[in-house]
DNA sequence: TCAAAAGTGTTATGGTTACACCCATGA
DNA sequence: TCATGGGTGTAACCATAACACTTTTGA
């Protein structure tokens, strides 16, 4: 008797992460980093937070199915997930044989609305140093998705979806300080990140604040993008 | 009429890539990366070259299965296959729903047997450069395979499994350049290999050969491991 | 004695780190 | 005028890259 094939059902889970700097617009933001989380209505696991996420449907592809139940239980549109890693332990979840394949995002939270579309799903921003215990593995999932944003930030700019289009420098050091959990020295911040030639100088100066008034960049998006495929190596 | 979720078989495949230098006791083996594919058996792509791999069965886990299948197909027994990506969509299979959790591995060819189990497969070692177009889209998987490795060679330590217990630093020297398919200065390559404290000078030198006799090293063995996790950076 | 690979050191360059003060503004 | 953050330069150190010759052996 030949043992069986296994068939399994095919979630995906997203781990949204999001910081949210307490610039102008949103001057008393929690300048941590977040993550976001639902909470469960149905069983296993009813009235856990857990990881958004849910069943790949017939016909779907994997990361159609992730975008999908990201806007579904959270109301957040994203296209720029990277996949994760897969988890497919036996006995993960309950109800039988369920692989989950994990997707994961970096955004800034106020540039999305929280507007679950299910009943079931109370969808929040939740910083990650204070994120409960959660259903299913996602405490894992959770874990290797910290650890690979760590990593990915060394290597590839970022901050394009996580501040506003124009920016101080500041800001986007302090992007880089709440993500990494350390600081970095002003003047070498600064010089590190004009050399890769990602930034530009758009003339104009931030207004209003009862200091000097810093200059404002951007990114420049083509070059923005040419890093992230070639990367470049971020150690101050 | 709610849209049906998917059910899946999941299968896995692995991408093991194999160095072999020629060292003395392998006077002439084919100094190229290579990888170890079979030949189909059964529809679909009857025929073709693949890689090895095959469904994951009722309660088994996913490194298991990817395992087990490396042994029926191939003979080679690893134990260190680490995961690569999955692939999912939805038509990559015309026998129906079938999802792919890639895998992959770096080993020395000769440290194994090819003595596929089962019937259907045809197991060989096949240099990377020659690999022909393969069953589904494991052309793909490869191609992944190849650029992850690329891009972990260059801040994971290789070379345990790779080669013989003792070792010249200039087998070493050959080791990453086959992979990375660019040559090093022997005098930088030696500085920096040395510094990362990874090599143990045994005190002997291999004889029999006609020039200098040159020193055999070993790996620190728990240095090697605590650089796999913490890594360093190698640009030579 | 020849062929083959082993083994070795220096210099120029550029990146990294550590560090402290003046500037422009709004209140 | 004060508080706040913006903005700037230098020196010491270390890593990297480029480069050529002598040594030891077996055949």
């Amino acid at each position: 008797m030949a043992p069986e094939r296994a068939t399994a059902q095919v979630a995906v889970d997203c781990v949204v992460f999001g910081v949210q700097l307490a610039l102008p617009d949103h001057p008393d933001a929690d300048d941590r980093l977040m993550v976001l989380l639902v909470e469960r209505g149905p069983a296993p696991f009813a009235g856990r937070m857990a990881l958004p996420g849910g069943f790949v449907l017939a016909g779907e592809g994997l990361k159609a199915a992730a975008e999908r139940e990201l806007v579904e239980e959270t109301g957040v549109k994203l296209t720029y997930l990277e996949q994760l890693y897969t988890f497919g332990a036996p006995a993960r979840d309950p109800r039988g044989r369920v692989l989950s394949v994990a997707w994961m995002a970096l955004v800034r939270p106020s540039a999305h609305q929280l507007a679950p579309d299910t009943d079931a799903a109370d969808a929040r921003w939740v910083p990650v140093a204070e994120a409960p215990p959660l259903a299913f593995d996602h405490d894992t999932i959770l874990a290797t998705a910290l650890e690979r944003l760590r990593g990915k930030v060394r290597w590839q700019p970022i901050g394009f979806d996580l501040l506003p289009p124009r920016f101080t420098l500041t800001w986007l050091q302090r992007l880089y300080e709440v993500i990494l959990e350390q600081t970095f020295d002003k003047r070498n911040f600064r010089r590190k990140v004009l050399k890769t030639g990602l930034l530009v100088d758009t003339g104009d100066r931030l207004t209003g604040v009862p200091h000097k008034p810093p200059a404002l960049y951007a990114f420049d998006r083509d070059r923005y993008e040419r890093l992230q495929t070639s990367g470049f190596s971020f150690e101050l």
